[in-house]
RNA sequence: GGCUGGGUAGCUUAGUUGGUUAAAGCAUCGGAUUCAUAAACCGAAGACCGCGAGUUCGAAUCUCGCCCCAGCUACCA
């Protein structure tokens, strides 16, 4: 029996849960499930990402203090567990007080290691905004939104971390660790980038402009930046550093981000664990985005998608099938409601639904019996998963549904009588209980309904799996 | 500008160590059928494989140039 751990990025709770978000915790969802399923003792964490100045800002804008404001946020990512049937074991968040005691011991490692130090650091100020900008953020060194303003150069002394020192270290970590970083395109990028040379980044802010944070060790004035705190959650979560035994048994895992998170993930926080002498993670999948009617999500555009509410109107397996089979797993994807219903209605509706039902139907109608079985996972299931090929595992679960059903039409089974036809049925009962069985980590509710309808000696037929969308 | 990924049937995509009529699903049309959620099954039509040139007996696949889309080019997480 093997340990498995897999953890999702800690989402910011400065917005509504995202159905990208979604996506990324139900593909580490469905893995979970499948190591269990397989026999693999499995820690699964997810969490929210709670410090920082976004959060403070916003905190102070509702007028409530930030943490009340986190909890408020933290409870409506909780709610996720149910709504999408989520199996993880762990929810952490950045500010349990074990993960910022954490954070801070992680931190005096780095500095130990002498990878920590404090530098004059020149912060671009735009009066007009009242905010502190990036150079991304400038055009033509000017504030776009103000223009007509000089850009003030604000010195502050800050703590920076030697990034600088992991650029050859982590570069040869990508050599030789191919599949390190999932796709294989994302590391190259990466390695690429690491590369054409890095830069320290700072790794705290002035605690008196922005006391939202993990206090730096050995001084008050100062809080770490959100990333740094953020990015030891992977391992605070196992209860390190205080729970050495749960953290060796664990620890290296995987981690599944969007390509938004590349750097931080594959670069940033791999070179953290250098400096601190811990493992690197296992393996960092990376996923696309996903847009809506073509354009990236937006409130003003007013195309943003709620994946509770699908999980309602819907279903959740059905939000399940179509975010793990109809999307594509490393490149973005256009999602629209229309292909949803298309996903629903072919797969679903007429597909394992439409099959469930004229089986149980012919099966109840002769009383037929058939032996009970127990079923793993399909290998091929078993080896595409492991690849993060969620849409290819479900495709070829799928096929088995197109086999029955012609099956059912090319032998006319309806119109067999006696031995025949129940041979054939018993045949078909064993192709949806191996279906039900492949179907458990990505649709765990449906998997049981077929099981209850299919699994015993007695062949019971239940209501519909998926009811038929009607258009009008 | 540089870098990365992509541009293949109406839609979503597969296919690159170059090789017979470019593959699949959905949508469309036709057939046939009724066990089933008017579902399933069989068949048909549908592609100047982004554009142009080159290498080759032969290119979706290799080389060069160009066009279009998305993203990155570092301290917003």
């Amino acid at each position: 029996m093997g340990k498995f751990y897999i953890t999702t990025t800690l989402p910011y709770v400065n917005a509504e849960p995202h159905i990208g978000f979604a996506m990324e915790i139900i593909r580490a969802d469905t893995l979970a499930r499948m190591h269990r399923l397989q026999g693999d003792d499995v820690f699964f964490n997810t969490g929210t990402d709670e410090h920082g100045q976004k959060i403070y800002q916003k905190a102070l804008e509702s007028g409530v203090e930030p943490q009340t404001y986190c909890d408020e946020y933290a409870a409506k990512f909780g709610n996720l567990k149910s709504a999408l049937n989520l199996s993880y074991n762990n929810f952490i968040r950045t500010t349990d007080e074990h993960h910022v005691k954490a954070a801070q011991e992680f931190w005096k490692l780095c500095e130990a290691k002498g990878d920590i130090y404090k530098k004059v650091y020149k912060v671009k100020y735009c009066v007009g905004c009242e905010l502190e900008k990036t150079d991304s953020e400038l055009v033509d060194g000017k504030c776009g939104l103000h223009p007509n303003q000089e850009i003030e150069n604000i010195e502050e002394e800050n703590y920076f971390f030697k990034f600088s020192n992991y650029e050859q270290k982590l570069v040869d970590m990508y050599d030789s660790s191919p599949g390190f970083v999932v796709p294989d395109f994302r590391q190259n990028e990466m390695r690429i980038f690491v590369k054409s040379g890095l830069q320290d980044f700072s790794v705290s802010r002035l605690k008196s402009k922005m006391p939202w944070g993990v206090e730096v060790p050995g001084d008050p004035t100062q809080v770490m930046y959100v990333w740094f705190d953020a990015l030891v959650n992977y391992i605070s979560a196992l209860g390190w550093p205080s729970d050495d035994k749960k953290f060796e048994e664990f620890w290296p895992g995987i981690q599944v981000c969007g390509k938004d998170n590349l750097r931080q993930q594959t670069a940033m926080w791999q070179a953290m664990l250098m400096s601190a002498g811990l493992p690197n993670s296992k393996q960092i999948f990376v996923g696309g985005f996903l847009t809506s009617g073509g354009q990236k999500m937006s409130k003003s555009l007013g195309n943003v998608i709620n994946p509770i509410e699908w999980a309602e109107k819907y279903g959740t397996d059905a939000l399940r099938n179509f975010l793990l089979s109809e999307v594509s797993v490393f490149e973005d994807s256009d999602v629209t409601e229309d292909r949803f219903k298309k996903a629903f209605q072919t797969n679903l509706a007429n597909g394992i639904g439409n099959l469930a039902a004229r089986v149980a139907t012919m099966a109840e109608k002769i009383n037929l019996k058939v032996e009970e079985q127990r079923l793993g996972i399909r290998e091929a299931v078993v080896n595409n998963l492991n690849g993060f090929r969620f849409d290819e595992a479900l495709k070829f679960i799928w096929e088995d549904v197109k086999t029955a059903d012609t099956l059912i039409n090319q032998r006319e089974v309806w119109k067999l009588k006696g031995e025949e036809q129940e041979y054939f049925l018993a045949d078909l009962v064993r192709i949806i209980r191996q279906v039900a069985a492949d179907l458990a980590p990505f649709m765990p509710e449906t998997s049981e309904k077929l099981m209850t309808s299919f699994g015993g000696e007695v062949i019971k037929r239940g209501p519909n799996l998926f009811q038929r969308i009607e258009e009008k």
